[in-house]
DNA sequence: GTGAAGATGAGACTCAGTATCGTCTTAGTC
DNA sequence: GACTAAGACGATACTGAGTCTCATCTTCAC
């Protein structure tokens, strides 16, 4: 995601384009990761002195009205913000070895869709977690209890 | 759910039976909806004058451990709690009236299938949860946005 | 009943996020 | 390019959820 197209996404939604906004954007998609409001103001800070900490929370609710970033409501106290990822994020955590694969919304649309159906109600976000051994886990366990 | 069942489920995963932690119980079950920690604080505190903060915290952590009650992580920068039966992992919560559903096992099971047999995963556990207006703000939404 | 482990209540503390205020920047208009 | 109003900025005080500490009390296995 280019600078140019955070600034004409920005503008889009009616938020103005300010140096601010950019480098919050930047450091976001820079980041490659789930990042706090906190880890990027520290990270900014760093490179530009005077960055207000009031300013990055200003800038995430800016990018995330335009679409540039998404807020995700995962865990701790704080909220993690990401670049522009386009779908939703379901988890499947071994809890064995403790890695976290993340699911494609793909899987959870059809349910989402039935239980709208079924139910009546309006659907507009979800959230999925699954637990239970990855596949070498389950392999490594299937020995043990065979053996 | 009654106490005795809750005491039980305390009991069984290792967590002492307090009489805090059941009125913790109770008032979530009697409010039939999400919560957050501090309504259930101020409504535990209106009926039992000296009951803590920190302990409606801790009893809901205790109540979370043991299957009887379930934290949201959505909306707001609280989390939100809600009772549940043991079998039951899967919420349907409305944004709008707070009213919340359970939703049934079997519409979760195929997702887990193709989950496990896609991505060779062993599902012990799954939580759903979904967040959107019930059939009942989704009619009065409707009418809003119409008229 | 006893004692140790653990829970309680009070309140200080931490930390994410918001509000306020005076100044500065953006962007539309000329 | 200059003007101007709306809105963003930085600093900082504030709010409110959740945690920690500590002295005291309760639970529960024995």
């Amino acid at each position: 995601m280019s600078a140019s197209s955070v600034a004409e996404r920005l503008h889009e939604s009616g938020e103005r384009v300010t140096r601010q906004r950019l480098l919050v954007a930047d450091a976001l998609e820079a980041g490659g990761r789930q990042l706090t409001a906190q880890e990027l103001y520290e990270q900014l800070r760093r490179r530009h002195r005077g960055f207000g900490r009031a300013t990055v929370f200003r800038a995430l609710e800016a990018l995330v009205a335009a679409g540039v970033a998404r807020r995700l409501e995962q865990g701790g106290n704080a909220h993690l913000y990401v670049a522009c990822a386009p779908s939703h994020h379901h988890h499947l955590a071994c809890t064995r070895c403790g890695r976290v694969e993340e699911i494609d919304e793909g899987y959870v649309r059809p349910v989402a869709d039935r239980v709208a159906a079924d139910l009546g109600f309006r659907i507009d976000d979800a959230r999925l977690d699954f637990f239970g051994l990855c596949a070498a886990c389950a392999a490594a366990e299937g020995d043990r209890s065979a053996g």
